[in-house]
DNA sequence: TCTTACAGTTCTAAAATTGAACTGTCAAAT
DNA sequence: ATTTGACAGTTCAATTTTAGAACTGTAAGA
């Protein structure tokens, strides 16, 4: 499987993997929504290297995800900006967060708060059914194919065991 | 900035990132979703190597996402499972799968309906304020440094334009 | 005995990433 | 007038990762 090819499958998360799912990139949209903007901006940030760095952004620019603005004329310079597409990744984020700061913290706690504006208070991210606003529990969620459906990769019946004779440890 | 030192940054994110950041190591929890707990399963639901994928498998027992149990005795075979920490990442995966199917479907539609069992319906998954149920948007929401920060990296200003003068092009 | 299922390990070639230096424009300081 | 620094890249050799294929070993079933 090459990573071209990651964004035709029929999986909507694979797609997103596609563009999104790499280390450098993830962490260059941390920075995009820290409303770092400038090429130095995200070099000095992060510490990758100019070479990848400006290789990651044309990416993101070229997937609709940042937008490049020119902010000078001579020498022409750019900011790259967070388009629609790009905010709508925020999700994505929190939840990142959201699970490094239940696993991954240390005694001292969590590196960051987040206070929701329209409240006031320190939150933490929930997600929740659509439908019914309840919180989604991976249990209570059956997938079935959709119009998009085309391969067994999108339904994937759970791995039979092949009633093969189980010896010993259960 | 090596991978290793990820783990330590004053960063949930970054932190999440260094443990599930990379795209065989998603698609690996993608298919454990998808109830897959054997090697050959997921070799050849992904068509990764085998060789990366002893190693992914690896990594992710070790950081305590996937156990792996014995199911056989002779050969030995073990299967792996995810743990409560593993299940905590499925806001993760809602969110990869809902950004790709609000940008990336094709005219087919979306691959994958998800179905709530408490309700009975298709659904989206909504990201709200743990403390008062709204929609989380990033317009809304601020930050500020908690008990665990460290560094700029967890604090970080908005790129201050340094006030030079703009020539043309605003 | 031969074949298949399964869970890896080993090896080489190809691809991606790192690190460091280099290019070019312009502003400000010396 | 010359030097220095900010900025946004590009280039290139060296290193690290990943891909692809073959190989190991146990045991069941034909």
């Amino acid at each position: 499987m090459k990573w071209k090819e990651l964004e035709e499958e029929p999986c909507s998360m694979a797609r997103t993997i596609g563009v999104i799912g790499d280390r450098w990139t993830l962490l260059i949209l941390r920075e995009c929504f820290l409303r770092t903007r400038r090429f130095e901006g995200f070099q000095s940030a992060l510490g990758i290297t100019r070479h990848l760095l400006a290789e990651r952004l044309k990416k993101l620019v070229r997937q609709g995800i940042l937008r490049r603005i020119p902010y000078q004329d001579a020498p022409k310079r750019h900011e790259y900006i967070l388009t629609q597409k790009g905010l709508d990744l925020y999700p994505i984020m929190m939840a990142l967060v959201h699970w490094g700061d239940t696993h991954m913290v240390d005694e001292r706690g969590r590196p960051l708060l987040h206070e929701h504006r329209k409240c006031g208070k320190n939150f933490d991210p929930v997600m929740v059914c659509s439908e019914c606003g309840e919180p989604l529990l991976a249990r209570e969620v059956h997938t079935h194919p959709g119009p998009g459906a085309r391969s067994p990769l999108a339904i994937k019946a759970p791995d039979k065991p092949k009633a093969k004779v189980r010896r010993s440890a259960a």
